[in-house]
DNA sequence: TTGCTTCCCATAAATTCCCAAGCTATCCCT
DNA sequence: AGGGATAGCTTGGGAATTTATGGGAAGCAA
């Protein structure tokens, strides 16, 4: 299994949409391209989606190569390959890290998930995503808050994987 | 079975968030890193959790690749998998020990178990938890005056000795 | 021109690296 | 068995780096 993102973190956006990126996060990004070298900036690709999508999802260049094989695999001219495409393919933004390790957000991406001046970070696995904070809150946090009352005062969320287990 | 953590033991925080690992927890940290070799500094994942958990959960990293892989294992998109990775993946924080058998507790992660310049470690099978010690015993305490609530009012502790004679 | 973008430079705070001292438990040799 | 030598554990301190963030000016494009 590839490296991956761990961890979460707010940071600063400016006018120019500029936000560093959490510093653990650089060192997968670095790990996940094969062309970066000790010096060099590595290259990133960012998946906005549709619409609907409230959040930018950020790729290493191997893990987007991996979806676009599977992409490719696919039936040609079939609806699935041809939605994904289009959403994977043509709603992407490829970039890299800068110099001071930040990543600059165009002013179409900005707007399309609402961000002003604080970005929020949080590790996916294999990508990382980057909201507005407010959003991410109303949105997620409180469907996980939501979830998390549900469950005893003492919950281990590790006990979701017993009833997994050899199965 | 991999190699358990065994025991307990207090100490000090310094201002850099530097703490000690129990020598005995090393050995079974090394154990643990496929990547681990003599003369390296093994590599561990401390997972801190939502705001309601109010200690630190330190994995080997064979502990937590397992924890991955059963995520990985469920179905894209459940409840489950989501709260997971937000938990885990998101929750997290990747690093190793060093070089002098210490732990460096980033300032976010102390303030969020209220650490100040004392830590309590304490064994909990395939991982050890981190805790502020007064955060402990106040739970632990609090534990034990549950159990003492469900005795009868007039409950000698002594009499706890007579179902265990011959036992 | 009016906004964005790019580059280059700057700085304060946080984090890592390097080195060290006081102890304790162990080992080895006589 | 005694005594010194060795090794590992715990805790500190200062210096060197890395991070996070901001600003100005040159370069482009609508």
């Amino acid at each position: 299994m590839a490296r991956r993102f761990r961890g979460e973190g707010h940071h600063k956006v400016d006018t120019k949409g500029r936000v560093s990126i959490p510093a653990l996060f650089r060192r997968v990004l670095e790990a996940g391209d094969p062309d970066w070298t000790d010096g060099l900036n590595p290259n990133i690709v960012i998946v906005y989606g549709d619409h609907r999508r409230k959040f930018l999802e950020c790729y290493t260049i191997e893990a987007i190569d991996e979806v676009d094989a599977q992409i490719a695999a696919m039936p040609r001219g079939s609806m699935e390959r041809r939605m994904l495409e289009r959403l994977i393919n043509g709603q992407s933004f490829p970039t890299n890290v800068d110099e001071t390790g930040r990543l600059v957000l165009p002013a179409k991406l900005r707007q399309k998930i609402g961000l002003d001046n604080e970005a929020f970070f949080i590790a996916t696995g294999d990508t990382f995503q980057i909201w507005k904070p407010e959003t991410y809150d109303e949105i997620e946090a409180r469907r996980t808050e939501a979830w998390l009352e549900e469950q005893p005062d003492d919950f281990d969320p590790l006990s979701l994987l017993h009833s997994n287990i050899g199965g």
